[in-house]
DNA sequence: CTGTTAGCGCTTTCAT
DNA sequence: ATGAAAGCGCTAACAG
């Protein structure tokens, strides 16, 4: 059966009458037969199907993107893809990975939602393994979002507006003791904000630090702000729930977004399109990371960090002074 | 080696020296062993393997419910999950399809975002299929959630609360001319709500008909009805989007929800949570669909047609009169 | 150039 | 009660 198997892998076979081979095609065909991968598995080691083993990502709205730009490519790749959620859970993310290298897969994509540095184990040395959207020293292939590129490209974006006088922070967060509450990548996307701002001799009118970013603390901070009486032409919100609640507060104000004060954000989250007008952001480019962790996986790349650069995504929250 | 497989397995060998067994069970410790799943598929037709195919659900932030129950109940049965996307794509889910036998998984659920009727094709008659959050005629096991339930839950709930004589509807649709919009659900939901208002002998005060339902249709829908100069003690919104733009009428004609308008809504989306105060709602439930899914795949339930209870999430949003 | 065979890692059946 | 052997569906290494 060497014949059909070489065949209908479409292997190099110069040695095969075109005869055969077409008649072998026809048969298969009407046969309607698939090949066992799993039988296949046994020989050639190699599954065709990859590990995605996540702590909330695929369940928490925020970061889907991730796993659908990794199912989206792993199609593409003829690979499929299997799914583990661990909450977190040490114990779970050891059944997940036992459950799947039981299943032989071909290599793992680690994700993560909270970025921070995680920890692996219980993987052999020569399984593949990607990090998403989290580092790790065990592991050098790792795909990230550019947090510093995103960070300067906002108050870029603002300067090239005219604002480079009169911009808000809402959210700052120091490098040091709010590490532990944050992830890496938010230090990085504050040391972003604070280069482009160094680079361009500028400095905030004011800065509202706190580092829970849920819309009642953008709220809180922004109406505070709002009641000093500064010059404020821009809030520059750290991610697009402290804007909603920014939004909230310029309304309160009597103030419109864009016409008064605009406001950026970073994320883009659904809820930037729901607001009225829709808010400008430099977005997670969750779904493209999904996509590069794949292929870095499967493709052997030569260069083993990957940042995925972050979008300025326009939608009229900012406006031109 | 068969006497190896039973003690790993656990078979009722009564035939086995308790010696052996310890000393087996050890080895196997000592070396790290595990099973190969792929092999052992060969022989025995279970690959302790589901797969899970959605239009949108897994990356939608809405129904992400769907697969993190779904991926729990499998953790919780030893199994594990292969996911695909189609994004509604026949060619896309054909593949998919294929891809899943050819890896011989144990059973398939397919589950839609969009909840009409799918098609499914190229699934073999001996491999066990649940439909979630969807119906097909041509399976009859599906898990989809009580909208009936829901909709007399909502009005039940409306009428305890004292709004039976001042509740508009913001949403409604008609039984007929939106069904190529809506979904069977929606209508099911409208149903459930139009049965307990006449059960209970009321009538809406207003009806504002429309089928799009996205934050701004429910603004602009809430702002007409409120200039009305109607006696209303109530919204109904037909989704937490509608609601959302309800929430922003309301604070623009100066009135604040729960104190002068209380707003009801469906779906229990994560902007429920977001807003202030916090949207009550009768939620869909969609992590204990995924996890009843699995179930009804695994355990070969005697019903075949699952409804899942509707529940009522109390966030403050409506106030007693 | 083609057809036969061995063996991947398991479980089940059949002899001992 | 234990061990040997067959075979699941495939592919790689053989002989012809």
């Amino acid at each position: 059966m060497s014949a059909v198997s070489m065949i209908l892998n479409d292997r190099p076979g110069s040695r095969l009458s075109d005869d055969a081979r077409v008649k072998v095609k026809a048969a298969a065909e009407a046969l309607g037969y698939r090949p066992n991968i799993a039988a296949r598995s046994l020989r050639t080691d190699r599954t065709h199907t990859i590990g995605f083993i996540s702590d909330v990502v695929a369940s928490t709205r925020y970061a889907s993107g991730l796993i659908r730009g990794a199912l989206d490519a792993a199609g593409l790749a003829g690979h499929v893809v299997l799914v583990a959620e661990t909450i977190g859970d040490p114990d779970r993310e050891a059944e997940s990975v036992a459950a799947m290298l039981d299943r032989q897969i071909d290599g793992i994509i680690f994700a993560s939602m909270r970025a921070r540095e995680i920890s692996i184990t219980g993987v052999p040395r020569q399984v593949p393994v990607v990090v998403l959207n989290a580092t790790t020293e065990q592991y050098p292939r790792s795909v990230t979002p550019d947090e510093i590129g995103g960070g300067e490209k906002a108050i870029r974006h603002l300067i090239e507006m005219g604002h480079s006088e009169g911009i808000v922070i809402l959210g700052a967060v120091g490098s040091n003791q709010d590490s532990a509450l944050h992830s890496k990548f938010v230090l990085n996307r504050m040391e972003g904000i604070r280069r482009a701002m160094r680079h361009a001799g500028i400095e905030f009118i004011s800065e509202a630090s706190f580092s829970l970013w849920e819309p009642k603390d953008g709220y809180l901070a922004a109406k505070r702000e709002l009641s000093k009486n500064l010059p404020i032409t821009a809030f520059l919100c750290m991610n697009d729930r402290v804007a909603f609640g920014a939004y909230q507060a310029i309304a309160e104000s009597g103030l419109r977004v864009a016409k008064d004060i605009s406001v950026l954000s970073f994320d883009n989250d659904e809820l930037a399109g729901y607001l009225q007008p829709g808010l400008s952001t430099v977005g997670l480019p969750y779904k493209e990371m999904g996509i590069m962790a794949v292929k870095a996986l499967l493709e052997d790349y030569p260069d083993e960090e990957h940042l995925i650069d972050m979008p300025l995504i326009q939608r009229g929250s900012v406006s031109r002074l």
